[in-house]
DNA sequence: TATATTTTTGACCACATGGTTAAACCATTT
DNA sequence: AAATGGTTTAACCATGTGGTCAAAAATATA
């Protein structure tokens, strides 16, 4: 058995090809900028990864995990809805500025090849199931208006994540271009975005 | 003067660049699959569009304007902001509809090349603006719930646009890949995303 | 009908790109 | 020190790709 996972040249080909790819997409990344980025030979890549599919398929799978990451400790949790909201949220909006290219990377790739998520489908079943149950048991008690537990996720997720990969269009558009600004309101968003929902859900 | 710009030839040509560039992207794209789509020879490709850069050009600019379109008729209007909201999400959606890829592909390229947003600045803007100043006042008035005029524009704008791009995963992840439920819930959202909003805003 | 003009094509070119190979390099074992 | 096996490289190769060009076909003009 040999080291090589823990080899530094197998790491500096996973940054620089995470690198590549998540900035230039599977089409627009070339071996030869990784192999340059990396600091080695092309012929190197080929060694250790057969060919740019099975290089991409690596980074993809981490990057997806990173995008889509076992939330399951917030979720799980048996506490009140509107603070799994709000811990949720925080956790989301911090993990997704760590790598904000991340998302559209793998919206993108998944647009043009849907197939890539099949992998990946039970992960996230399971682990969304819990705060699905969760929702659905606080509309019935009537605790919260009523929604779809689907609706709600979604728009959650939608108002972390759309206000980061929108990041050029929103810092122009809406903040003329000022990025202390628009990070600012990144920032804010991390408890902002919880109350905009919790009061939207919420009975008066 | 020729009549070049209403000819069969270019009209398929730009039909077939736009559909080969919104799914592949840029760098995916290829000109000899736009000539194949368009019928054509490639070397005709380049009689009308000198680069494959100038063919791109001109779909970014007409897909931008899809994704990004002068609502000024639904904001300028001098109607109750509720109904304004509604007004938007209903015509917003449906437009994005119409084009469901459009949102990813201007995403994804603005993502690689940030600068190509530059000409639409000033159109976007003030195509804001009177949305903007209209939210600013209910706020002032009391009329709803403090909250700044972009923020509640990115949030609106995400809750119509986040489900549709995310379609793979969403049709996946929370309809177990039932198309049919999906698209209802896209359409159900035309009405239902301005009343998650306005409950949030509004005060009771 | 003859002539100019525009549109369309097949053949081609230069170059970028993913991938291969044989040899060199290096560390570890014997 | 020699042999072994993993690592790294320079030099190549085949193919794909954007782009060109001269000639043919079609169309307009005289």
């Amino acid at each position: 058995m040999s080291t090589a996972k823990d080899s530094s040249t197998e790491e500096k080909i996973l940054q620089a090809a995470e690198q590549e790819f998540i900035e230039k997409g599977l089409s627009g990344a070339r071996m030869q900028q990784i192999a340059d980025k990396a600091g080695i030979n092309k012929a190197l890549l080929h060694y250790y990864y057969r060919s740019k599919d099975k290089l991409f398929e690596v980074i993809f799978k981490t990057a997806f995990q990173a995008f889509f990451p076992k939330f399951k400790r917030i979720i799980n949790d048996d506490i009140d809805l509107f603070d799994k909201i709000r811990g949720f949220v925080n956790e989301y909006i911090t993990l997704i500025l760590k790598n904000p290219n991340i998302p559209i990377f793998i919206l993108h790739e998944l647009n043009s090849n849907p197939d890539r998520l099949s992998i990946f489908f039970s992960q996230i079943n399971i682990a969304l199931q819990p705060l699905k149950l969760h929702i659905n048991k606080e509309v019935e008690a009537g605790n919260i208006r009523p929604i779809e537990a689907e609706t709600l996720i979604i728009n959650i997720i939608a108002l972390c994540v759309f206000p980061v990969i929108a990041k050029p269009i929103v810092k122009v558009v809406l903040f003329n271009n000022d990025l202390e600004a628009y990070n600012l309101m990144i920032e804010k968003r991390k408890t902002e975005v919880a109350e905009f929902v919790i009061n939207s859900i919420k009975i008066n």
